[in-house]
RNA sequence: GCUCCUGUAGUGUAGCGGCCAAUCAUGAAGCCCUCUCGAGGCUUCGACACGGGUUCAAAUCCCGUCGGGAGCACCA
């Protein structure tokens, strides 16, 4: 019998998307269309995954395209940060855009629209304006000729109206049932300067005019987004069909929850000019920088994504789940190391020398081992809890080293392993010859402790520390060894 | 209030008229293995929201009820 069938193959997990509608192969362009107000957070990684996954499964482009029509709610940083976040995802871009260079484009469309009389200049109060179609009526501005609406528009471009004062508005169906899709506004005057563009525009464009006629320039054939656009899509196919422009297909996922999280950008960055935080990267958040220094792998990520699919439910977010799936990646990789947590000292007597070794990983022999060998003083350090159990029990195991018998000085006795078996605990120990080590917390509180001396010689950053889980090492030198929890 | 989306185990997912006394993963519990509370192996727990229809046959189609979510912004 063929002995390799019993050694069964460790399952690899199967991921799959379902399939788009009309998609051509080779011909496939999607987008991502990140409002730059901060770095990407791990709710942003969804839609980017999933339209990066299509494109590459069906070969097109992929579009990344800033739409920083908000001057208000831009962090000129966030320019650099987002692509740099996109790039460790694993998403490959194509063609980027920033919108605030496009404004005229925006315009031009827009008085096509008024010319073919699906726009108008609105001057009227907004909260009367909203109240107006509340009951399905047009506002005064609605109906004016075409030369008027011209002209008023041409005053909105050119800063004659203040904030607040008149607003280009795309007609839809005041009549519409549903009191979301009625007549949107297309264009509003903002005063407050923009980080790329200065005072140059006082007129600036709504995402869903903006969103259109970018979607059907940038020649976009689908679109996959969150379930909190279904009635922007609906906006936005409005001026598709005045234009007659062909739409391309949509999607739109569920909400996702995603508990015991920090992730409003506004939040955090208020939070890191107090002090509070140490930067988008504090691990207390979840922006993609701060599950990158954790330690969670975006091959992880985008598994995540993928097995959650693209259904219109709502779903939660579990980090077990995350977890989980980062272990499969990580453990392999990962090679084992001892760290004690707040270190008590015990010296042993009644040998000379002690010998030892263990693995650097479990499942990989072919790795090495770490050796150990303990004279002089023949000093250890266990931590404070397992020296209560220690004391209690009065019989302890260093793993990989020896058996020892409570007592100040700790006896030896012996090396027997199958003490285990006799009720007697295995706990991981360093020597004299140790590394001070801290572990970094998602809690933000820090563990400090001792790392066993071999870990400097580790070339990968991401290590397990037996018994407590896995970190990702952030710093390490013969001084100190900084590392940050990954998850156990 | 109006409109839209949506309801399969704790969580996520498969199934989309008969192969479903419902898949897989995660989670929990237990056992085995392992000198880690990791990995691996085995076992167990646990779901078609409810009520009507249609049909020989429904988790799958239709209607209603109830539940969850979103939008009705001069944010994206």
């Amino acid at each position: 019998m063929d002995s390799s069938l019993l050694v069964k193959e460790k399952k690899e997990r199967v991921y799959h998307l379902p399939d788009l509608e009309s998609a051509e192969e080779g011909k496939v362009v999607m987008r991502i269309a990140p409002g730059p107000s901060g770095p990407l957070h791990i709710g942003h990684t969804r839609v980017s995954i999933l339209n990066d996954e299509y494109v590459k499964r069906y070969g097109g482009k992929l579009i990344a395209r800033y739409e920083d029509t908000n001057p208000e709610k831009i962090d000129p940083e966030a320019y650099d940060m987002i692509p740099e976040d996109l790039e460790w995802l694993g998403v490959k871009v194509d063609e980027s855009y920033i919108q605030s260079s496009r404004f005229e484009i925006y315009y031009d469309y827009t008085r096509k629209l008024i010319e073919m009389g699906k726009a108008y200049v609105c001057t009227c109060n907004g909260d009367h304006w909203r109240e107006l179609k509340e009951k399905k009526m047009a506002c005064p501005c609605h109906d004016l000729p075409v030369e008027v609406q011209m002209e008023r528009f041409e005053k909105l471009l050119n800063g004659e109206y203040k904030e607040g004062e008149a607003v280009a508005v795309v007609k839809t169906d005041l009549c519409h049932p549903n009191p979301a899709v009625r007549d949107f506004v297309a264009l509003r005057v903002v005063e407050h300067p923009h980080p790329l563009t200065g005072d140059k525009y006082r007129a600036y464009p709504m995402m869903n005019l903006s969103v259109a006629i970018d979607d059907h320039l940038m020649g976009m054939t689908h679109v996959v987004r969150g379930k909190d656009h279904l009635n922007n899509t609906v906006r936005q196919q409005y001026i598709f069909d005045y234009f007659g422009w062909k739409k391309p297909v949509y999607y739109h996922y569920g909400l996702v929850n995603i508990p015991d999280t920090v992730l409003k950008t506004s939040l955090i960055k208020k939070s890191i000019e107090a002090g509070e935080y140490s930067g988008w990267d504090d691990v207390r958040t979840g922006t993609v920088r701060a599950l990158k220094r954790r330690g969670i792998r975006p091959e992880a990520i985008r598994r995540y994504w993928i097995e959650s699919g693209m259904k219109s439910v709502d779903i939660q977010f579990s980090w077990d789940g995350l977890y989980s799936m980062n272990r499969d990646i990580i453990d392999g990789i990962s090679n084992r190391y001892f760290f004690v947590d707040s270190p008590v000292r015990y010296d042993i007597e009644g040998i000379d020398v002690i010998d030892g070794k263990a693995p650097l990983h479990p499942d990989h022999p072919e790795r090495g081992d770490r050796i150990y060998k303990i004279d002089g003083s023949k000093t250890i350090f266990i931590s404070e809890e397992d020296s209560k159990q220690f004391s209690d029990a009065g019989k302890i195991r260093l793993k990989d080293l020896c058996n020892i018998e409570y007592g100040m000085p700790a006896k030896y006795i012996g090396n027997d392993v199958s003490i285990l078996k006799h009720g007697a605990k295995a706990v991981q120990w360093v020597s004299r010859d140790s590394v001070k080590a801290s572990i970094l917390m998602p809690d933000g509180t820090v563990r400090e402790g001792l790392a066993e001396k071999a870990l400097l010689d580790e070339k990968c950053d991401s290590v397990q520390f037996e018994r407590i889980g896995f970190v990702k090492i952030e710093k390490k030198n013969p001084d100190i060894i900084e590392t940050v929890f990954t998850h156990r």
